[in-house]
RNA sequence: UCGGCGGUAGCUCAGUGGCAGAGCGAUCGGCUGUUAACCGAUUGGUCGUAGGUUCAAAUCCUACCCGCCGAGCCA
């Protein structure tokens, strides 16, 4: 018998295919039984009539508790009432593993019980059509890079300081050597790479020990970031957009089936991957905040109602450039003619989703580097070797980096960061 | 860290001083096309914890614990 995945079944209409399981849910009469199964590559209907099989299998069937692992055998039939077509007409069932009590009935429960059973809970429709999105988007990355020319290139997650200042940070103990840091960014690690290799991009776990609880934030989340040799602030800017252009329209092409499932407005995505997104400058950012009542001093930086504002004013994520030099990170390039701002830009999304990108060209000069390092009071023998960058065939270079979470979210609509990272890890969750 | 809301059955919740409740789930029975099926029965409790007020506390008071949402910070 020719095992078959539920995905693959409406190729296999009217042949007897075997589907390896479990049940999700179970509705009997005296007479058929309707058996709900998944396979992790999707959701099909067995149907199960008593005079056509044996007393012991109908029985067996059932009996069958939610969840039990099982293989059946059956012939695939067309049928217009099933979301993707066909349906199982069942012939045989075998209990492979056996379930009971299985906590996450098809009734409503709250957060907090289902990141109780996140283990069990990603077994679920919504989550699993999450975690299609999240891996077409993860292989979608590797593609857009490698297809441009891009290594690859994998950063280290123990630090032994800050990228961007002391705090936010999970000290680790690296027995008599002292204090390590979880990694909070790959990027210094990522321009060492841009001037060795030219383009490559770091991917990986982060870590933020803020202490948030917000729907926006996590403390471990995955993080793109590219670093180029030779790239300039515009370029930069082209490049987030071509990679987001692109990762929307893989999304809406490969994984449309999901994110309907998810009950995804996609008219709401299909304006992101024509790219064309509008850029406009911290000055006129706040200009725009001030006619909606929001009245700003240069210098500060948006909270994240501002965003939301900025975000709302456009069908697809808008650039906000030439931040106040103060309110960024040590290693932001100056404007040409105004070194009271960067060239720096975050890309806001659309529908409240906050800040997907944020980014930079990075200060090439010996001189001006070495003084911000002393300006924000960093240790500068710990930025011995990031000096070293500058020291030898410095160019102008420029990255930037986007949390996958945000963008994930915005994508599946999800309303919490949580539910697009397998098992999320916050401030009040560290189980399961 | 601050602010708002909450914690009662496995789950979602009602109960605001006087016998601990409902729906769902689970278990058993019925039903030949169900879609969160339906019908009947059974099962189900440390009312977050500790102390206090009262003849009487899930309910009022105090402290603490935990969760959710938001702010700050950020991606």
């Amino acid at each position: 018998m020719r095992i078959v995945s539920i995905e693959e079944l409406p190729r296999h209409v009217g042949e007897r295919v075997q589907v390896n399981g479990w049940l999700t849910s179970l509705r009997s009469s005296g007479k058929i039984a309707f058996l709900q199964l998944r396979d992790g590559s999707g959701f099909v209907q067995g149907v199960l009539v008593k005079n056509e099989v044996d007393e012991a299998t109908f029985e067996l069937a059932r009996s069958l508790a939610q969840e039990s692992a099982v293989a059946v055998t059956g012939e695939v039939r067309a049928d217009t009432r099933s979301p993707n077509g066909v349906e199982l007409g069942l012939a045989t069932v075998a209990l492979i593993g056996r379930s009971g009590d299985y906590p996450i009935t098809p009734k409503e429960h709250g957060v907090d019980f289902l990141f109780e059973h996140r283990h069990l809970y990603l077994r679920h429709k919504a989550p699993w059509a999450i975690m299609r999105v999240r891996d077409e988007v993860e292989r979608g990355i590797h593609d857009f890079f490698s297809d441009r020319g891009f290594l690859r290139f994998d950063a280290p997650f123990f630090m032994p300081t800050a990228v961007e200042g002391t705090t936010n940070l999970f000290e680790i103990s690296l027995f008599d050597e002292g204090s390590a840091y979880l990694s909070q960014s790959g990027q210094l690690y990522g321009e060492a790479g841009a001037l060795a290799l030219g383009k490559i991009y770091t991917f990986g776990p982060t870590f933020r020990a803020e202490k948030s609880k917000t729907r926006r934030h996590l403390l471990e989340f995955w993080m793109v970031e590219p670093e180029v040799a030779y790239l300039e602030h515009e370029g930069n800017m082209q490049l987030q957009e071509d990679m987001i252009a692109y990762l929307v329209g893989r999304v809406l092409d490969k994984r449309r089936a999901e994110l309907e499932m998810l009950g995804r407005d996609v008219s709401k995505l299909e304006p992101s991957a024509n790219g064309g997104f509008p850029r406009i400058t911290y000055d006129e950012a706040l200009a725009y905040l001030a006619t909606k009542g929001e009245v700003l001093q240069f210098g500060d930086d948006f909270g994240a109602p501002h965003e939301t504002m900025l975000g709302e004013r456009y069908d697809r994520p808008v650039f906000v450039e030439k931040w106040p030099t103060a309110a960024k990170a040590f290693y932001m390039q100056p404007v040409a003619d105004d070194p009271t701002r960067v060239l720096a830009a975050d890309l806001i999304g659309p529908e409240g989703y906050g800040e997907l990108i944020g980014g930079s060209q990075r200060i090439h000069d010996f001189d001006l580097l070495r003084r911000r390092i002393q300006e924000h009071a960093l240790p500068e023998d710990a930025f011995g070797w990031y000096l070293d960058l500058r020291r030898f065939g410095s160019v102008p270079h420029s990255g930037f980096g986007m949390g996958l979470e945000r963008f994930l979210a915005w994508v599946t609509g999800a309303h919490h960061l949580r539910e697009v990272i397998p098992f999320p890890r916050m401030l009040t969750r560290i189980y399961p």
